[in-house]
DNA sequence: TACTTGGGTTCTATTTTAGAACCCAGCCTA
DNA sequence: TAGGCTGGGTTCTAAAATAGAACCCAAGTA
């Protein structure tokens, strides 16, 4: 049995490869962007986003299929019944990929002195910040890495 | 002087969405893994991605043009001159959004037993993952987390 | 019933991608 | 030098996705 190199991983085998197809497309980049800001309905994304509803439908329709989010009906007195999206849990655990593209821009695309969004520590008020932390706790140093292949 | 909400941010001014403008497109994101597995060359992404030259050469200089990679030649002997495509540092820092997309898909995507990547710490061997961390060094909960708008 | 709000759907033009054919350049060898 | 091989595109056509606007259907209320 021949041991499986990282680069031997067929497209349906690899895990970033896959999630990419899941999740690599643009307008679902930003509409998790926005449901990570609390943004949850149809013209909120549309007025943030600058997307053509026909898009924003479909790509909303899409996130709902590859179980992203869900559709939950409500309504507010004395108005129609409306719709608002909502992360699963499975589209939450998604804030990780959200926060590296967050801490990527503040370093790189941001302009110091001006204002940005950052992540704190709700009970502490401090700041955070993305780290590779080993199976003893320790932090892995990003130059520190291999790449293998194993069976979860 | 009116302070700003996340909300507030306009698409100018959230890394998130700067982030996604620069390398929140499909062919780039994965460009960027093959990059992280070691491949350099344009006949590597060529078959490895399935893309058509045009996209692909496309797309290399559009990651060119933005930092991510630049172009280095080279030549075996006996060989004609060739171009590999490396990271830059810019590029080297999306590191995290790669690995971050691998986590969500080893626990999304990936069957239990089937064969996938994972990243190991070199020195120990030891399995890592990505935690956000406090200024003291603590681990912060996923879900005690707080947007803020700050100045850098 | 008419109107307002809300979430699309349809349509046309434009842009991007897919896939194949074609092309140009760097080297080496006969 | 000519020809061949390798390498990285470029061009072209058809298909797919998007942009942007007009249009439409449904839920409520007055």
């Amino acid at each position: 049995m021949k041991k499986l190199e990282p680069r031997d991983l067929s497209r349906d085998q690899c895990p970033v490869m896959k999630t990419i197809s899941t999740v690599g497309d643009r307008w679902i980049l930003l509409i998790l962007r926005e449901c990570f800001l609390g943004f949850k309905r149809f013209d909120d994304f549309h007025d943030n986003l600058g997307v053509s509803t026909s898009v924003l439908s479909i790509k909303l329709n899409t996130m709902i299929d590859r179980g992203l989010l869900y559709r939950k009906q409500y309504r507010n007195e004395g108005r129609r019944s409306r719709f608002e999206y909502r992360l699963t849990g499975m589209g939450w655990d998604l804030i990780k990929v959200v926060i590296a593209l967050m801490e990527w821009g503040n370093e790189h695309l941001i302009k110091k002195g001006e204002p940005t969004l950052d992540i704190l520590e709700r009970g502490t008020g401090q700041d955070t910040k993305l780290q590779l932390i080993n199976e003893e706790g320790g932090r892995t140093d990003w130059y520190e890495l291999k790449l293998r292949v194993i069976e979860k």
